[in-house]
DNA sequence: GCAAATAATAATGCATGCATTAATGTATGC
DNA sequence: GCATACATTAATGCATGCATTATTATTTGC
């Protein structure tokens, strides 16, 4: 593996882990010296950075690390909603498999457990894999990758509302209906289903750092 | 303007002339060399474009320019449909004024003089237009920079389709269609017929690759 | 004559150093 | 005392050169 990917892992880590807040900025040398390589494949990773929207290079004023306000999350969850809905409904017209489908089953059960025991981190994660699985089976390679992208936005802002708001019980309905209606090869039914399971999530999380955006730099 | 930016700006129009064709390979140091440059700026644009997906850099293969199938425009054209969507129903949903939607009445006025004329280029570059304003009047800003990206791709297969199909006559009807819609502050109707639109020219597009794609690499 | 090993070639990945340029601090004139 | 000009500082942008490594060519053994 290069430098550059070490870097760009590295980066994206920190970044994820809140060393590197947003607000914050950083100069090129000092993330070179801290990640022991030289300024190239580190400067390599940050224009990468920059092309996925975590952050901006400003010359002399360092590396920013971007806030993400309200709007953007916003901007973020409408284009979720629209793109996991398509997603959902192409899943629904590939008449998948129960095998196939398998994953996004384990999902939903594993949040209802989560859910059950109060796990926060376990609930989180699973309701990841069911959104990144739901977006394979919609089998298109730009919209999972977009998805990608602003799912790791959302996650940014989980980080810090996920303390601020109760668990989401009520969600995993959602989940399953959408599922159901995938496997019952029903394209529309699914993909108006998860797209008012995303606004319902949008009002929230919005909701939620609009109280907190005093938090935010 | 720094040479990065210098280098970025070239390439890209290397690219959508067809000087760096679909499927052809190049060398980083022959293309310093073009561009009267070292490698290093050269290098930090090749990422950016890597990163927008018109190609991939392949240790000692050289840089790859991405070919596009038609299941890639397929695949696009879905994201394109679900994004311009979403936008157009915001732009209905925004009061827009008149002054506001100047831009868009003036893009779909050119487009009709486009086809009178028979003019395949000012039509091309109206129709751009025309669907780069409807998503500045959606105020999304991640929508936009996706948009402009599938844009890229959607403009680099037209270079080879727009020859091969007839003047596309009636679509101008669908845009005045989604104009009043968002002009009358209907946004489902927007969406909708704008959707529609989308749909439509997919089904278009993607035939003409098919039936035409050995000329592709 | 063919396969495998080895050498030669060539392109990338990265470290380094310097020139450029913006930002900050200092001094000078009014 | 304030504003403007100048000097200083410091970070970036980029050129350069070299080490690494994959590919190709060559050789050698069978």
């Amino acid at each position: 593996m290069s430098n550059a990917q070490r870097a760009l892992h590295k980066l994206r880590e920190m970044i994820f882990a809140g060393d590197l807040p947003p607000g914050s900025n950083h100069l090129e040398a000092e993330l070179a010296t801290h990640l022991n390589m030289s300024r190239t494949p580190v400067r390599e990773a940050l224009l990468m950075l920059e092309g996925q929207g975590l952050l901006t290079l400003q010359p002399r004023k360092g590396v920013r690390i971007l806030p993400i306000s309200s709007s953007d999350m916003a901007d973020i969850y409408d284009v979720l909603t629209e793109l996991e809905g398509l997603s959902a409904e192409q899943a629904a017209l590939s008449g998948h498999s129960a095998a196939e489908l398998a994953p996004l089953k384990t999902a939903i059960d594993d949040m209802d457990q989560a859910i059950d025991a109060r796990d926060l981190d376990a609930w989180s994660d699973a309701d990841d894999r069911f959104h990144r699985e739901l977006v394979r089976l919609g089998g298109n390679g730009r919209v999972k990758a977009i998805v990608d992208m602003m799912s790791d936005q959302v996650r940014r802002a989980r980080a810090v509302t996920l303390a601020l708001r109760p668990l989401p019980t009520k969600s995993n309905d959602d989940h399953r209906q959408v599922f159901e209606a995938i496997k019952d090869g029903k394209p529309n039914l699914a993909r108006e289903t998860h797209r008012a399971h995303r606004r319902h999530a949008k009002d929230i999380i919005v909701a939620v750092l609009e109280k907190h955006r005093l938090k935010f730099v």
